[in-house]
DNA sequence: AACGTTTAAGCAAACGATTGCGTAAACGAT
DNA sequence: ATCGTTTACGCAATCGTTTGCTTAAACGTT
């Protein structure tokens, strides 16, 4: 391995000197610049990050944990943190929590010895244990797409409240009075945030809301199908549904399509998040969007901000929803 | 901080010992090792993994370059990547090359910096000038889902060639005699393996191949829907299509109903793959199957095997695909 | 000519771990 | 009592940078 003192040595300067070309940190002049480089060049010679991080107590690394990089969602999000990371100066660190608790803490740990500038947190559950230590040992902390009711933290998430009510005002506005609701896991305020925006468009548009109308779901394919096809046993069954994700909405119109009920004619269904595959499935998916891409960017640039600047008072991100029209309803 | 010298120096020992107590790396009393432990529990001492990768040459590290990691299959390999390197004691640095042979070059370089153990490259092209080069400086690298001829490099994908034939053959026996195909980058082999297992299979059961059936559909949706409204103008449109990807089969059947043909009453339509969505589609996905969580998994374990020993000869694994039969043909 | 100031660069100490070598104490053998 | 061996641990160098402090040379001023 080439370092900085065999540049050093080819040139006929100190390290020091190397060192403050390559980070344009003092004058140095014209001339040896010139020559360093050139050394550089010949040498190919390419600076140890793990040292200067040992020296500078920072690693220009940041990391990410995830219940699962495979759910299409959070793959988006993901995309955003990496772009974004990558365009102010940090990699991360991938960790797939697995959903898990345990896995989580494990992620921790190891980030931590791994002296992570800071941590991209998008949470399994909404226990907060974790990261209310992790915030006061100074780490610091974005959360992503959870609520973490209590605690000083930076925060970015869709306004699901808004995104829930526009979804089920829509169907209002087709007709609709019967109306399901097909919720993410109960502890989850982001969804339970997206079914409190069901029941005020439901209010506000005097329908009376009745509890058989919404089932839990737990943002899962299979959970879709299932809780579509416990709505369509219903002695009378809704005649418009809310998925409060797209893969929910997927399987509901599975479960509708196998009890013989075509899309939108028979039913209709839409979705919240707008992942890839939404406007290409049949039928193309209506949908409220979530701004993925974004919440990633969002979420490393606050991280960044705090990382420079620990006292700053913590923000919170709301980010507005949108309804996408397509086919389904 | 609290670094292993204030360890040390609560026990009244030398930082020496206490490395030697974590690590097991040579005797110590038992007396003063739970005394270590305990001062490393009271001060909550964590080792600084940036001092010891200084040290020990080693980051337990590994980078993972790869197109789009929103991309649904490469997000499950992704995952069985994290999976396994977390299990073997490897953290991931995530770095999304977009496609593009530039930021590819850019994320090499930076994950050559961070002095990375190993990196796992789901190249975007063909291109091998850059993991050649990579090779040659003695990084260990393994390649996952691409060819790259010409290259002694250890490499991990699915036998696309016997999936492609088995795509074929699928519908050659349910009657279909004239048979489209979408394809993936003709640039890449991993496409057309594909499509020679299309023509293998053809052959096999004299079906004259027809070439106006074979058209590009470079892995994307939008190409997927674009290629198979190309094949529907057809004078004598095929009546069963195989797609490369799962994500252009969805296109396909989109266009397909667009053009007012049910699908597989109208035209058969397979895919490749098996991502998650293809089973909760409508209609359900007919797929071949990828081992994607399995192909990570090898990934990894080949590279760590690479890692320990630079001089072993190089292994190239095929896994078997597996033909899934749902409803869409 | 003498002295202060500026310019351009080097010395050496960090950063926090690991590890080859050394050593004091205890022990056993003669 | 002496000497070798074993036991249990410490010293200090090292990994490759960065950076506070110095310094030699050049320059300007009076």
């Amino acid at each position: 391995m080439v370092t900085i003192r065999d540049v050093a040595r080819r040139v006929g300067v100190s390290p020091t000197t190397v060192s403050h070309v390559m980070n344009e940190t003092r004058f140095v002049s014209e001339e040896l610049r010139t020559r360093v480089y050139q050394a550089i060049g010949e040498l190919n010679y390419q600076p140890n990050a793990i040292a200067r991080s040992l020296r500078c107590k920072k690693t220009q690394n940041i990391g990410m944990i995830i219940p699962d990089i495979a759910y299409p969602f959070l793959a988006e999000v993901a995309r955003g943190v990496e772009d974004t990371g990558f365009k102010l100066g940090y990699n991360v660190i991938l960790c797939d929590s697995n959903g898990t608790l345990e896995r989580e803490t494990a992620c921790i740990d190891l980030l931590r010895e791994k002296q992570v500038d800071g941590i991209v947190f998008v949470a399994a559950g909404e226990s907060s244990r974790h990261v209310e230590t992790l915030i006061k040992q100074g780490m610091p902390v974005i959360v992503v797409d959870r609520e973490l009711p209590g605690l000083e933290v930076d925060s970015v998430l869709a306004d699901n409240l808004q995104g829930g009510y526009q979804a089920t005002e829509y169907l209002i506005q087709l007709g609709h009075r019967c109306i399901g609701c097909i919720t993410g896991p109960p502890d989850l305020s982001i969804s339970s945030q997206r079914v409190s925006g069901y029941r005020q468009a439901l209010e506000r548009y005097s329908i009376p809301l009745c509890d058989e109308l919404v089932v839990t779901g737990y943002f899962r394919h299979q959970e879709g199908y299932r809780a579509m096809r416990e709505l369509l046993t219903l002695d009378r069954h809704p005649t418009a549904v809310f998925a409060c994700n797209d893969i929910m909405a997927v399987g509901a119109i599975r479960a509708a399509k196998d009890k013989g009920l075509g899309v939108p004619e028979g039913i209709a269904i839409i979705g919240f998040d707008d992942i890839a595959l939404a406007s290409f499935i049949s039928p193309r998916l209506t949908t409220v969007a979530q701004p993925k891409h974004e919440m990633g960017a969002i979420a490393v640039e606050l991280l960044a901000e705090r990382i420079n600047d620990k006292s700053r008072p913590t923000k919170k991100v709301i980010l507005p929803t949108q309804l996408v029209v397509r086919e389904s309803c």
